[in-house]
DNA sequence: GAATAAAACGAATGTGATTCGTTAAATAGT
DNA sequence: ACTATTTAACGAATCACATTCGTTTTATTC
């Protein structure tokens, strides 16, 4: 009962376990949590610092999957595309995960990785300075909207009896394609990428 | 002590008080808000359902300001950037309530008019069903990610010593420019809205 | 003017996050 | 191998918060 053999806890498999609990109901307290590590509340002090500090682990553990391309081969909208899946798919596969990280939006390595590749690839591709920035603000908020859509939709799915005969019929249109916020998505950055061009021709640091 | 000649509360001063602390402090409680409202706690209660309805009520009030137009005249493009700023602004007011947002789902009338306005001025424009949807989906997220973006800025605003010189150089060229949430904002806009067609003359429904 | 509803209060309950002291097992140092 | 130290569990205790309930007093309604 005291301390065991071999621990039963460590920061990755409280991570996990939280992971499991939030992907399941949407929130985690920490009684939950020690009942599902089969451990009392005050054991996992032994290895976290707090909720707060088992939130960013989670998000450790969300994007660990992120792969950021080598950088600067090919058309960079291929890699700029490929890098916009690929962080929205992290976020996609835990999406009752996302309000609970956009409380304290720290950015980890991992975030920032992706944003040095972003910035080399569009840097090749001619983007000034300035218009980098601006570029990687862009795409960054679409990615984390459309994350956030995803997780809780910002409209009410059913046919409110309140809304407008336009806006009825096109949710009774839209709600039965499949796959619909990740084809949405792809289809809102292809729009993006055709038309950042116009930052480049543009002012520049204005 | 008992029941006062005048009440001291009401659904709105409720919600405005609560604005107030989150706009200060990013969070509320209700022993604080009791507090703020020189009240006890548990008289809140005759007013409002709990917190979770405080956090509704917060988001009505700061969508209070949203003026959608009476619809269809001048180009489509136009109403759509209108209401667009106008959302990002009412959001921009206060940034610290989005987190407690984005948690719940909305049901709040004043957002919903929003969407309807919308649909009918695309409707109008010759945007199908399907395509209504996605266009106000993909803008959605856009403003939505652009207004967390505002609020917690997505990259940390210091050039890391980690940071690439593709990027740090990115940083310190774009944080100079005033306003630059905003400006990053409208650019990306233009781009959704000079792009939005692509939809139309897509595949529909799919 | 009597009955009812509204709006404040205080007390009490239940739960959650966190801290602390204790204990026992593993590990390190000699 | 023996001792000292660290590690990792536990239980008890604390504090804050959200919410409920019963009570009281004042408005309002009939």
């Amino acid at each position: 009962m005291a301390r065991p053999s071999t621990p039963k806890l460590s920061p990755v498999s409280i991570a996990k376990a939280a992971l499991k609990l939030v992907d399941g109901s949407g929130e985690f307290t920490i009684p939950q949590l020690a009942a599902a590590l089969k451990v009392r509340p005050s054991s996992l002090y032994n290895h976290v610092g707090g909720k707060g500090e088992i939130v960013e682990l989670m998000r450790g553990e969300a994007m660990s999957a992120v792969q950021v391309p080598d950088s600067g081969q090919g058309d960079w909208r291929e890699v700029v595309r490929g890098i916009a899946v690929t962080y929205l798919d992290s976020y996609s596969r835990h999406p009752r995960l996302i309000p609970l990280l956009t409380s304290h939006t720290v950015r980890d390595r991992t975030t920032l990785r992706v944003y040095d590749a972003l910035a080399a690839t569009l840097a090749e591709a001619g983007f000034g300075p300035a218009e980098r920035l601006e570029a990687i603000t862009i795409l960054d908020s679409f990615v984390l909207g459309s994350a956030l859509d995803a997780a809780a939709p910002a409209v009410v799915w059913e046919a409110d009896a309140e809304a407008s005969p336009a806006f009825r019929e096109s949710l009774d249109a839209g709600l039965t394609v499949p796959d619909r916020a990740r084809r949405t998505f792809l289809a809102g950055l292809e729009i993006l990428l055709a038309g950042l061009d116009t930052l480049k021709a543009g002012d520049g640091a204005r």
